[in-house]
DNA sequence: AAGTAAATGTACCGATCGGTTAACTTTTTC
DNA sequence: GAAAAAGTTAACCGATCGGTACATTTACTT
């Protein structure tokens, strides 16, 4: 059991979860597209479900590394930054295979608020709150929990409707109301 | 064919569709839910297709009956409904029923741009977009497209949030974002 | 009351679901 | 180089998927 196989099949099985859905996906699917044979997947990962959490993990470290290295390349000081962010996710929106977030998608898939793979896309929400509202507080917002929040929600938002409305350019409008609000927590 | 019965037929589906999900939801499940038998329910939809369809249309209708209507009662200029709005989501996220934004999960689960469901979801956000901004519009903002869209980014990101975080009161958060938002927008 | 058309229920279709059994190769260990 | 351990394979499991064929019941027309 060759940790880098199993690393590859994560790999895989991420690519197509985000591509096709997690209920919509089967195992059949996924070891077809792997090539690997049925058994020596369920050796891997004894649940569809523990793939799918791994398969979670690996974009949470993905997504995360991008994003926050692309905001330090984009921008210098922590304002600047939370601006920079939705230029960041101007980036992701025009990438070829965008499909929005894949953590909204899970969390919309797997209601139940105490359901292992509901409770990891929550967290990695938590921690990117946590990474705005550090940069609020940083960038010296009167009160950075409520703006880190709030840009949270620009984010998410702009997300959404990347996914549903091709009519407006919800980074760029994001972006300016990220502008205001900030602003108006540091004046 | 009472068309009663189909329209029953729809509002239980509706019920279990956001409370399960799309794929997770087989039709012997609604069949069971409904009481009614295989036959009666391909005869009433030829497809499972049409009646996700069916329910994503009268939830639509649901919604934005209940949501305008709301708005309308806490406030009654243009520019107080607009931040009311957030006022109304937060009742509705307090409701023990709430499950997120069917529309939302619809676009997740049926990705492809050209999907039925997806095409239905994205009008029933066309639609909400136009609202906002023609409230905008009524209420002077100097580029009500831009604040249309701007509130309707809150309005998602704090959909999205209320289901995956209960640290943070997404609602709130957005009403403060939307009063600074539209303050500045009319100055 | 007879005829008929709509509505319903049972039983079933092939395909796929997540997951397993048991035999077979390959690799490792001594 | 033989035995044990690890990895792989094809075939298969019962359950469920979306959807149908066909016989039966219900309701309306005359």
């Amino acid at each position: 059991m060759r940790p880098n196989k199993r690393d590859e099949l994560v790999r895989k099985a991420l690519q197509v979860f985000y591509r096709d859905g997690f209920h919509a996906t089967g195992m059949d699917k996924l070891v077809a597209e792997t090539g690997v044979s049925k058994t020596s997947m369920y050796k891997h990962f004894r649940t569809k479900e523990e793939l799918i959490l791994a398969a979670l993990r690996l974009r949470d470290e993905n997504f995360r590394n991008w994003f926050l290295r692309r905001i330090e390349e984009l921008a210098d000081t922590p304002a600047e930054q939370l601006i920079a962010s939705f230029d960041a996710l101007k980036e992701w929106f025009e990438e070829e295979s965008f499909r929005g977030c894949m953590f909204i998608k899970a969390g919309a898939e797997y209601q139940d608020k105490d359901h292992p793979i509901h409770v990891q896309a929550a967290e990695h929400k938590r921690v990117l709150l946590e990474y705005f509202t550090e940069l609020a507080r940083k960038a010296g917002a009167r009160n950075p929990e409520k703006l880190g929040c709030q840009l949270l929600l620009l984010k998410e938002g702009a997300i959404v409707t990347a996914v549903l409305l091709k009519s407006c350019d919800p980074a760029q409008d994001a972006k300016e109301a990220a502008q205001v609000l900030l602003d108006n927590a540091l004046a």
